[in-house]
DNA sequence: ATTGATTTTTAGGTTAATCTAAAAATTGTT
DNA sequence: AACAATTTTTAGATTAACCTAAAAATCAAT
């Protein structure tokens, strides 16, 4: 088994292998870990004689196949326990992250399996995110960001690229919600922001707001 | 915060006061935890100094009130995540045990008040141990040892004193589970076993299974 | 009350995961 | 290609939680 920190540091090189496929920094995992990068090298020597990774010096990291198995069985943890706080307990989607972390790390198969049956093997997290099954395989998604819509397209949304307390309220306040269809009326070039229709009401939204909200085109 | 080593050391001592009334020896606890003697003594002046234990040297260790509020509220998560995996996942009340000692450690007031509430404030778990309130406070039980019924007295079975997988496996094998009626028939004084009544069969029962089943007389 | 056994504490060491500060390697710019 | 800036690694401490072995205190029995 892996310790809680060793888990951590995983998910963290598989999220960040998505941004930097070239091989993961010291300087880029620090920052995702919020540690120093003295403390990283440490770390990812100790990941690398466990075969969780590969690691040339000054060359940044890689996931191994059995590294990426155990990121991504933290990931599915960490989605199916999202699912249960919001679907099973009333908890909104901004307040679950901080307990996921936490209950990302309890160690049973048996209750993964059990949790992801009891919530009707879900395929998605609050927030959007594929939750993978049970053999680490994630559905494909052909989701698009928001700002990648042209003028007079429309779509679903279906996540959120940030998943801040701060993102999540302003979509709550301007009843932006998972499943909800949008169109793209008018594109301002200017400033990049979108004047879009979402519950048969247009608002304008600026680049940050766009580029941070995925959405399912409609056929 | 608690460190999870603490709330363990915590919720040990708590147990043991039970039996040891004028304090738990360095032993008795070192037993418990499954560790030195030298540990526990370390462990208990980093309790002292946060003021969760009252300790004097050679003299053994005493809860705070405030030790017995954190210990108090450390059982009421391990019984009610029990309750879920038995209610909720389909798991038998002697496969809980190890997953409920990671579940207990995870930190969130909201958390555990809206399990208490989506399991109907349960007020025992799986063994029949109670579940103490948000307040802390145990509801007071009534229970006795199958092994001080007398003859021809009838309860029914509320709790069980022993956890273990062996035990809890033997109960079920021979069809007692909680909440059934039990009559004791028959008292045999030279082995202290007991002729009882169960499912409208006898069985003969010895001391270490009649010391291990608690009872809930009737009228 | 003294002695011997037991319990408890102290002293000093280990491991995992962190840190700071300094050294080494790499990168970018002329 | 050389040098400055940046990144990464190394070296050496620190902390929590444990350990072993030895010393000190308590207990038990004459």
């Amino acid at each position: 088994m892996f310790s809680l920190s060793e888990e951590n540091y995983l998910k963290a090189i598989f999220h960040l292998e998505k941004r930097y496929s070239g091989g993961v920094s010291t300087n880029a995992l620090a920052e995702e870990m919020e540690t120093k990068a003295s403390s990283v090298t440490d770390m990812v020597k100790k990941l690398s004689d466990k075969e969780l990774v590969k690691y040339r010096k000054y060359q940044g990291v890689h996931l191994s196949d059995k590294g990426k198995q155990a990121a991504i069985e933290v990931i599915r943890k960490h989605r199916l326990w999202e699912v249960f706080l919001v679907e099973k307990l009333n908890f909104s989607w901004d307040e679950v992250h901080d307990i996921a972390e936490q209950l990302e790390h309890i160690k049973s198969e048996k209750l993964t399996d059990e949790l992801d049956k009891f919530l009707g093997h879900p395929k998605r997290d609050p927030h959007g995110d594929p939750i993978p099954d049970s053999d680490g395989n994630f559905r494909i998604s052909n989701k698009l960001l928001l700002a990648d819509l042209k003028e007079g397209q429309s779509g679903i949304c279906v996540g959120v690229k940030d998943s801040s307390t701060e993102f999540l309220r302003y979509l709550d306040k301007n009843g932006i919600t998972l499943g909800k269809p949008i169109k793209v009326v008018q594109r301002e070039e200017y400033d990049e922001s979108l004047l879009i229709r979402i519950n048969a009401d247009d608002l304008r939204v600026s680049k940050s707001i766009s580029t941070n909200l995925f959405i399912k085109p409609t056929e």
